[in-house]
DNA sequence: CGGCAAGTTGAGCCAGGTCAACTCCGGTGG
DNA sequence: CCACCGGAGTTGACCTGGCTCAACTTGCCG
């Protein structure tokens, strides 16, 4: 007894975690949509062009990082959304305003679907759409979220909320210090927080000093101070010289 | 004959503009869902508080500018998005990171939507499903094109972005000028923007002084150079200066 | 016409941008 | 095994856009 299921699916994120949205597909679904889909593999810097987005608006992550990037007219770069395992990039209808392309921060997998079939999958599967419904609420949540970090914040504090985004979206712990994955590049993780590369570096080693946060190594730190790291990103400034003063 | 479409809903502007959500619902929909909601006025400054986001988080928006804000722990307080007429706002599942509240700019109206049967009807009615679909996907990416914006942009080319943004959001053509009606007042568009009120100020003489714009009053701004505008808010900073320097 | 809130103007200061030099690190080939 | 290389990241010195604070003007409503 053969199991219908594309091979491509049966080792794919979407499918296997039983939150994400192929997972809630009949076998009868996955199979239509499969094939009318494309999944590929990208590198770092690659990009799916506007005609391949016109043709193709709707993008699975299965692993990796891609990013939504915006260049401007002097060449100022900034990217806007980070996605990640699990999302559902849904660019239906995006050129509004900005010129956007969605480029690749490292190794990635990607599957393209088909707007009809998508479309249609969601409107007569309910569970299926409560799930995509629900990514998408995520992913503007996030970017609301991002938006006042860059609006008000200062770089530490941006920084800050960076690192506590990545512990949410990817997190694991080991006896009582947290670890945050920092899963893109110190350009990258610049360009997000719109800030300069040299303001990253120079933030993390302030936030090191205060001893919140400890570096495994470059793209692995150790939060050894939670609620100070929260206290700082809500704009509770001193939070951690506050330590400093008591020692000294 | 009498018809059984609820009174509140025959002028609501949400069921009167054919691509709205109510537009799209039965009869009978648009009853169930209305004998399940609520819709109330709201004056400046009037918060839709935690608890009855929580009991109710979804809110149709059918006159005037509702705000998303945020405030941080020393005061700092930063609206990180502008709903107006015919914006869904659903929240459930937001409070992640950021404790945000639901603050009107003005008089303006809006419909606490039962959650159940916006669920139900959303599921069942696939017309209904994708108007709030896109609605959902307008809101985020007007979020990321703001996160944009507030990332790596001055303050002239973020106000340059806001009165596009006006513009393409509510606009009017006179002649062959464009108005552009700015719905919020100047403190509330600098913390929307992420500047302070008085940077606002300057940056819009500056414009008036190239020539760019031009006041009819307080919140009502013609547009004179549309592209110069355009250039500006992508960064091609100097755009609006040529001129200058032509003429002199 | 007064009174108050909203908006504007001006002067000085500082966070973070800029540019240049430096260190660190992984890969490669002699 | 080490010398070399190139790209990523860091550090330092200086400069500027926008914040701050305070005074002023404007517009709105009774």
């Amino acid at each position: 007894m053969t199991t219908p299921i594309p091979n491509i699916c049966k080792s794919c994120t979407l499918h296997c975690d039983p939150n994400r949205f192929c997972a809630r597909l009949t076998t009868e679904e996955l199979i239509k949509l499969n094939g009318k889909s494309h999944s590929a593999s990208m590198k770092r810097g690659d990009a799916l062009s506007d005609e391949t987005l016109m043709q193709w608006p709707i993008v699975a992550v299965s692993a990796g990082v891609l990013s939504l990037q915006h260049l401007m007219a002097d060449g100022r770069k900034s990217i806007a959304a980070l996605y990640m395992q699990g999302d559902i990039i849904d660019l239906r209808g995006i050129s509004n305003r900005n010129r956007c392309s969605l480029i690749s921060l490292g190794a990635s997998k990607v599957c393209r679907l088909s707007p009809e079939v998508f479309e249609q999958v969601v409107s007569t599967n309910s569970d299926a759409q409560t799930s995509v419904w629900k990514n998408l609420r995520e992913q503007t949540f996030r970017a609301i979220d991002h938006s006042v970090d860059m609006s008000k914040k200062q770089a530490l504090e941006k920084l800050a909320s960076f690192i506590i985004e990545c512990n949410h979206r990817a997190f694991s712990t080991k006896e009582d210090t947290i670890i945050a994955k920092i899963p893109v590049r110190r350009v990258d993780l610049a360009e997000y927080i719109g800030v300069q590369p040299e303001t990253v570096s120079r933030c993390f080693k302030d936030l090191q000093n205060r001893g919140i946060i400890e570096f495994e190594n470059l793209s692995v730190v150790t939060i050894q101070d939670v609620v100070t790291l929260r206290k700082i990103a809500n704009g509770d400034w001193n939070a951690g010289i506050q330590k400093v003063k008591v020692t000294g």
